[in-house]
DNA sequence: TCAAAAACGTTCAAAATCTATCAAATATGC
DNA sequence: GCATATTTGATAGATTTTGAACGTTTTTGA
């Protein structure tokens, strides 16, 4: 059997049984488990599946469980205090738009004190305030994004587009001058809506966020009222964005 | 069984257990306590579940979070009896609708393995299945009743009168031959939508509910399909309503 | 309150798996 | 056809994982 034959008919039978050990695989495809091992080593370089002790697993595309759990754990700490700094600078009694991502969902965190109503398509945001009884949350319709637990499609989109707030906190990918970026296109439709809906518009970006692209444009700088970032933010990167009169908070 | 396997089952197995001890999880994976231990000590430490003595938890026991109401808390065996034999009745691949409660909760729980796709304004529904990615969860929108974790309000209302589905689970307060009654008036709203909605409607009431009217009339009998209760309910209630046409099925 | 029982963490040796290496087998280029 | 390059399967030593043993801590029940 050649080589690529023995490498899509891994991958194939990782889509049906999502875990497979090398004796299995090995069987499979009729070669012995130093040639499966090479296979895998080669196939986890492309993306296609992630290696364990003793075989393989399937990495489902919808898995961007990192958003949540593997790269919320990098930059933590920074997180964590943006989160603060930025619910300390909302006021009382507002209505704020919380946009679904780990570091919204920090400062979502930290606003049960200022009595906010909160507006959100994250899963995780309404679940903090769901049996709390002193935040009013109201939670967009939409579809489960799995693992993310963020409500997305044209639901999600239509909740924002008939509503007014105050506030909207904001993450994204990337922040460039040429405007925000974020990965998600699900995601984007609904962040627009939210921009469009909301009075005043914060953006929480920690310091790995400047000059990074992602994939696809969210809005133009103009629309951003407000940057809060963490203290190892680079100055050069700020400057410019000062001087197009957004208000830069950093934590210290 | 490899380690990422074992660990996937284990914190899917929780997710229906809600609880689960060291011995049972060991004979699930099929490997030693020891073994079991140290998964769970991992698992923990990503925040999958919480360890406890003699076993594991869910984090956030989902169920256990939301107060549905003090009456609900009782009759627990015969509602998750319940909950089996109408998952069991449910043809797979179907859009279903599951009102909020903990009947229809219980229904919930057991309907992973048909593949439907879910329409509900329970958040306890939704969050038991926001990580999966095999079920498909669609949630209206909706401002979030404090501690019931229900969507309530003319966002959730109006959710739901743009949709179609094949069946309605519901749950209700009370039947009579008047008809169906419910104590929540925000509810009511809201589940005469999901009546109009479905195509077939399925109502999920133990024998409690049998001759008590609840506060508000929900829906007249003849909008009613079937009816699954369990073992305890009197036949004087039944037989009228098999009369009706009304399908009656009963647990064992 | 106290003692028995259950469960816990730690340690350790055996088993399984990994990486690196090398010779044989196979394919490729001239 | 022959020399060379690539792929394959096997082996050896290092690493990781596993299951069991043991002393300690927590829970249970009288």
């Amino acid at each position: 059997m050649q080589a690529e034959e023995r490498q899509k008919r891994i991958t194939e039978h990782l889509q049906k049984a999502e875990f497979s050990s090398l004796e299995e695989l090995s069987e499979l495809v009729d070669a012995s488990v130093s040639t499966v091992r090479r296979d895998l080593t080669y196939l986890e370089s492309k993306g296609q599946l992630k290696r364990t002790h003793g075989g393989a697993r399937l990495i489902q595309p919808k898995s961007e469980e990192f958003i949540f759990s593997e790269r919320d754990t990098h930059e933590i700490d920074e997180k964590e205090k943006i989160g603060k700094t930025c619910a300390d600078y909302i006021p009382g009694n507002q209505s704020v738009i919380i946009d679904a991502g780990t570091t919204a969902y920090h400062v979502a965190k930290h606003l049960e004190t200022k009595s906010p109503q909160i507006i959100t398509n994250s899963l995780p945001v309404a679940n903090l305030y769901a049996s709390n009884g002193m935040v009013e949350v109201i939670l967009s319709g939409g579809v489960i994004y799995p693992r993310l637990g963020v409500l997305v499609g044209p639901l999600a989109v239509e909740s924002f587009s008939r509503i007014h707030a105050d506030i909207a906190i904001m993450g994204s990918g990337g922040i460039t001058e040429e405007g925000i970026t974020n990965s998600h296109n699900l995601l984007i439709d609904i962040q627009k809506e939210m921009i469009r809906a909301a009075q005043k518009v914060i953006f929480c970006l920690d310091h790995t966020k400047f000059g990074r692209k992602s994939v696809s444009h969210l809005c133009e700088l103009d629309q951003v009222d407000t940057i809060i970032t963490d203290a190892r933010a680079p100055q050069s990167s700020l400057e410019p964005l000062r001087q197009r009169g957004i208000e830069i908070i950093q934590t210290d």
